[in-house]
DNA sequence: GGATATATATGATCACCATCATGGAATAAG
DNA sequence: CTTATTCCATGATGGTGATCATATATATCC
């Protein structure tokens, strides 16, 4: 109907994005439709083309966003609680209120089935290898520099097991098994 | 067309339901329609509501039957190799076959996403619940005596890690990384 | 062997969705 | 102030898919 201005344009785009990023977690690309994320955004599906060549480069683009806003996060934390290196972090990631709201929390898990099934060549696998890449080196420079020898292995299995509990706990979500698991992968990690 | 002998009428049935197990394991449920499961199994997609309620319905016994035949894999494993503890399951879970064959694979990674995204008492979810007590006691039984403290602790890290692993590096295969990180956990865990 | 029950094929239905086409209206340019 | 540009809303379009209805041929039962 109405032409906006180039500013209101911009931070339409990025309202989209940001949108597709919640709800891409929470629900997952294929159950959520381009009209229902512009309609989230307040506007119609009519003009997502004009933002975006595809549903798929949309969902490129909402996984690298929902990995960069993590991985600011990771680094905030440790330098709220430098002295503390994994264990904020942990309790963060481990907790109960991050299993509960995936809309606004680690891209990991969320985007793990669409990459996996993602063409070889494709925006969400390289969206993915890439803030994976970020999140290893994260965790990698949280790591006690008491952890000399391994320390990047050290780091790839901290990052494999708070991804794994996060799924499992998230998909179990409901069965006691859940909290446990939260529990036992921070506590040992920790130690 | 024509009816069927009762025990074709199972055998199929058992088809059916181990091609869904495949097939949702590799592309998910929801990229799955029930006319490609029925073909598969040399059926049309008409009958497909006299062997189950609903679709959902389907995932939920195919979730339950991946993780059966995961676990019974396993035990086979640890029979066979009863002196390496949890060495010999890390190789196959931690290898890349595992990695590159989702469709035999272990359901914990493929059915995650399906699991968190269904209804709080949903059947998908309690399957998936189930079946990870069964892998968690399983890798529970793995371990070696030695480990006395924080035996079930150290098997639900290792269950984990192992399923945080295979879904990162599925995610993000074709990136080095995803070698990587199934050698380092595997590394850290045998260790 | 006839009658009945039922598994399965064909086909319809209804809904949803990604993507494209068009037009109007406001904004940017001169 | 005029004019051209372009953002976006309305509305196709074409395809897909879950589920249901019906017909038919065959297995099961008596």
């Amino acid at each position: 109907m109405a032409r906006s201005s180039r500013l209101a344009v911009a931070e339409k785009r990025e309202a989209v994005l940001d949108i597709a990023a919640r709800l891409f977690r929470e629900r997952g690309v294929e159950a959520v439709s381009v009209a229902e994320v512009m309609a989230a955004a307040g506007l119609t599906h009519g003009g997502f083309y004009g933002h975006f060549g595809s549903k798929e480069a949309l969902a490129a683009e909402a996984c690298t966003r929902a990995f960069g806003r993590n991985e600011a996060r990771w680094t905030a934390l440790a330098e709220d609680y430098a002295d503390e290196g994994l264990a904020a972090l942990l309790r963060s990631y481990l907790g109960p209120e991050h299993r509960d709201a995936p809309g606004a929390g680690c891209a990991a898990p969320s985007f793990a089935a669409e990459a996996a099934r993602d063409a070889p060549e494709g925006g969400i696998r390289r969206a993915y290898a890439a803030g994976i890449r970020g999140l290893a080196g994260a965790i990698e420079r949280l790591l006690p520099s008491s952890v000399r020898r391994r320390r990047r292995q050290r780091a790839l299995l901290a990052l494999s097991a708070m991804v794994g509990a996060v799924s499992i706990a998230r998909a179990a979500g409901g069965d006691g098994i859940s909290d446990e698991i939260l529990q036992a992968v921070r506590e040992e990690l920790a130690g």
